[in-house]
DNA sequence: GCGCCTCATGAAAGTAAGTTTCATCCGTGG
DNA sequence: CCACGGATGAAACTTACTTTCATGAGGCGC
């Protein structure tokens, strides 16, 4: 090793594959046969073995392995290894999902899927980036020193809703959710100073929902409106407000990344008030999951 | 149990490290030690020989090997080269965010919104990268072309089907769903050949769950199962199954992520089935979107 | 409770892959 | 024509990987 003065033997941190071409000239014959070998297609060469490799390039396995050394690596195993993380990054995502846009017309599952996921992805990173922390902070507060929490929405909002209910009342927090108005303004009725009410509407604009949290300010009930739109009706009567950012376009009218980023939020708030008081909530959680352990079949394992 | 096994076999194009993940609970106790090594650090194990990574995860050898054949793989040279690919691809997590671990005990609102929208942006790609894409069609042809669908999930997975039932409404598909085991059994017993019953569980051990599927099946329904561990009870008494790729944690046992990854699925069959019958789905949308016009104030113009 | 069976497991044998050594070959310059 | 040095592959050798098998634990039927 002390003779060859080839090798780098250092970092060469930007491509190993451009690394190798640059020193291909200064390769022995036998051993830029196997570099042209690797160069040409990197991930099949990590998937050969040495002798595979060496047989493919018309020499033996102890050239192969100069040729490892001569790049810097310390065997072939390593140079394997690396080979399969050069080629796996060099994938780029090619197709153009259509940000934020329809699914076209054509599109076939794969295409609806990558765009589906990439827009609720997206929906859900850009709404914690706008989500602001010192509001967050206040209705956590609301909440976790609530006497009682009603929460409410409509249409898909419905779900989002009861899905916060449901969180909250399992880390022991008391709190109700309305699938109708009516029952909902007389639940709002008897809140009072203290107690809080969340109204979650994406279009900001259902007016049923608008009435219920009116009314539970009118009680002196600290208001909290979740919504996309920071300037829609809803947020009149809302003493917070917190927004999503969820780009919906027209096929998407099912309310989808909205709804997912309806969720993220709720997750924010459920995990907040549960930090609040951590010893209480993860009591609450076990013993809740332990009550539905009877409904649970077999240990996990299966064979295949 | 008649029927043959329907398991997407290796299809696992998406993260190996999430295939791995969801075989978890499948797995023996000395294997889940090594999945554990492998899917905590998958660079590191890459670069470890086999030896080292058994001694690692207090093992054999022989050990590892039967990790490597549970995960798909040939051996542990095309493991190696595989996580080193996936290792490669994955780009870090921006600052030290506890990927897929539990929220610091000191954690602060900022740090807990963070961490939340990463996990759950997170699950939601995952879940579409190893989505496969034939048995969706699948799903969405059966779902398409079905008389009726039942969906049926309980717990936070309820929340879900009752989103998908609505939606499939919407789009004018005869579609139910039931909030008990009761009702859901009563309707099921009326599913014959050409129906449809989706059965949706987080941990694919809900009996609730999987008796109702057990149950269409019997009568003659395609029956589908969405579920986070494709070797779950659940999968056996299910024609299709579609799985969410979510690394759930102790303190998120509200099961958040899943819960996400769950309703992109369901999106994407939406969409799926919508788009099967373009026009039709249109003008169902369009008509349902009216009905609820009346209940919105103000206008309609902010966009974000 | 008892024996049977299945399954998980690691020790050890066996095989394949990777590495080193060394003799040969070939071209070059004296 | 010989001495020399680098390139090269055959074969010996080492290490890594894989298979086989005996053991023991845990579950299940009797």
């Amino acid at each position: 090793m002390a003779k060859s003065p080839k090798i780098s033997a250092s970092h060469e941190p930007g491509g190993l594959i451009v690394h190798i071409s640059g020193l291909l000239p200064s390769l022995s014959p036998a051993e830029q046969r196997v570099a042209r070998l690797v160069v040409a297609d990197p991930a099949d060469a990590a998937r050969r073995t040495i002798t595979d490799l060496a047989t493919a390039a018309e020499t033996s396995e102890a050239t192969v392995i100069r040729f490892c050394r001569s790049v810097g690596m310390e065997g072939y195993p390593q140079l394997r290894i690396r080979l399969a993380a050069e080629a796996a990054r060099r994938i780029e995502p090619p197709d153009a999902r259509v940000v934020g846009g329809d699914i076209p017309p054509g599109a076939d599952l794969a295409q609806i899927i990558a765009t589906i996921a990439f827009n609720d992805a997206r929906a859900v990173e850009e709404t914690a980036e706008q989500l602001d922390p010192a509001v967050c902070e206040q209705v956590v507060e609301a909440i976790g020193a609530a006497g009682r929490i009603d929460v409410y929405g409509a249409g898909a909002s419905g779900f989002v809703a009861s899905d916060f209910q449901q969180k909250l009342h399992r880390i022991g927090r008391t709190a109700f959710y309305f699938p109708d108005v009516h029952t909902a303004l007389t639940s709002v009725a008897l809140l009072g100073r203290g107690d809080v009410a969340v109204g979650i509407s994406h279009t900001g604009t259902t007016s049923d929902v608008i009435e219920v949290l009116e009314q539970a300010r009118a009680r002196g009930a600290t208001t909290v409106a979740l919504t996309n739109f920071p300037r829609s009706p809803i947020t009149e009567v809302a003493d917070f407000v917190l927004t999503t950012a969820a780009r919906e376009t027209t096929y998407r009218s099912g309310a989808m990344a909205s709804r997912l980023a309806q969720l993220t939020v709720v997750d924010c708030l459920f995990v907040g008030v549960a930090a609040r008081n951590r010893a209480r909530a993860k009591k609450a959680l076990e013993v809740t999951a332990e009550a539905v352990q009877s409904h649970r079949v077999g240990a996990g394992r299966r064979r295949g």
